[in-house]
DNA sequence: GTATATACTTACCTGCAAGTAAGTCAGGTA
DNA sequence: TACCTGACTTACTTGCAGGTAAGTATATAC
């Protein structure tokens, strides 16, 4: 049936919104299934349970994110607009109605995750600092960037940073986002 | 009654610590009145509804946090051991079973909030950015922190990254917040 | 010794959340 | 034409969440 993968892509458009503006236990079926105009039973005929849900919410995820990112996300070249690439990508996620990223979103409910929804949250977060580390490291050889230190650590600096200010941007404006970006700028030596 | 004063602190103390293992959303009042042993009702006496306990959860917060505080978050003196109290009260507060902050905890559930709330989650994050402020400007003046532009600016990072630590520690292990320390200290070219 | 306030408990209510079982109906297959 | 499958809907169920009203026991006030 024609519409029938596409109910099944609104779900997932829908619950991806929902989880990063409110959390695990902030939304429910009824918050999906009524602005999509279908039934509850219609969610669970795609995913039978809640932590269905998540799962392809968690893969959905990282097809945005691959999708977004692939640009600059290439390894090689300079490293300066990777970075750049990081803060634009964040920035538009934050606009789109995404104001948390999925690791935050999910630290709270932590405890109610099955070990395979929290196999794959690991894993995307080694992903992410390893290529971060990657651009700082490029960045530092190719002297864009002035930083003391492990690389990696630096990375998960950034990105810890980032999440926190996703965080409290909902609370202290948007303006807070480019605040972040301006400092890690100027801690990585970026004076332009 | 000799109970009474005490069973509405230990509400309290329940309650704020399940709302920063699981948020807003992630405890119900089974979940407070169970282990103490008393009724539903009990908390309802003492606090009629949800946002009456969230509210007080608030300030509990204020408290706890100037007690924790007071020694090394008084103004003047070196500043270092203002920036080591800072990482050591995290660091208490996590294995206290506390592994999120008050902010970091509501800010997925930022839209169910009442506006009394909001405002003074937003008066607690403009006090801590303040004083950490005031921290790293007399840091630099006395010339024990080495940093580039806006001392506002770094403390938000600052904040930010830990509230990002705090929610990474819980997948990635605790190790993460002690690493974030020194890269903190590293980025404000303490050597030691 | 009676009245009153405090700190609860008992016994409810409403509503929603997740989940399920059975039915419907369009479209393709043999 | 009969059958089957996919994609749902209808009509439930269970359970818990937050909340309330009325009752009870204890302490204190007068």
């Amino acid at each position: 049936m024609a519409t029938a993968t596409n109910t099944r892509e609104q779900i997932i458009d829908k619950a991806f919104q929902l989880m990063l503006q409110r959390g695990l236990h902030g939304f429910s079926y009824r918050d999906i299934s009524e602005p999509l105009g279908v039934k509850n039973a219609a969610i669970h005929y795609h995913f039978p349970n809640k932590m269905d849900l998540i799962s392809a919410l968690i893969d959905e995820n990282h097809q945005v994110l691959k999708k977004s990112t692939s640009e600059f996300m290439a390894y090689g070249g300079p490293a300066r607009p990777q970075l750049e690439g990081l803060f634009a990508f964040t920035l538009n996620q934050y606009n789109c109605g995404r104001p948390l990223c999925m690791i935050g979103a999910l630290a709270i409910d932590y405890d109610d995750l099955s070990d395979d929804i929290k196999d794959a949250n690991t894993r995307f977060m080694k992903d992410s600092a390893k290529w971060l580390t990657k651009v700082l490291e490029t960045g530092r050889e190719q002297n864009e960037f002035t930083f003391k230190g492990c690389a990696n650590r630096k990375a998960l600096s950034i990105l810890a940073m980032i999440q926190g200010a996703r965080q409290w941007a909902r609370i202290h404006g948007t303006d807070i986002l480019d605040s972040m970006f301006i400092q890690i700028r100027t801690d990585l030596g970026i004076t332009d």
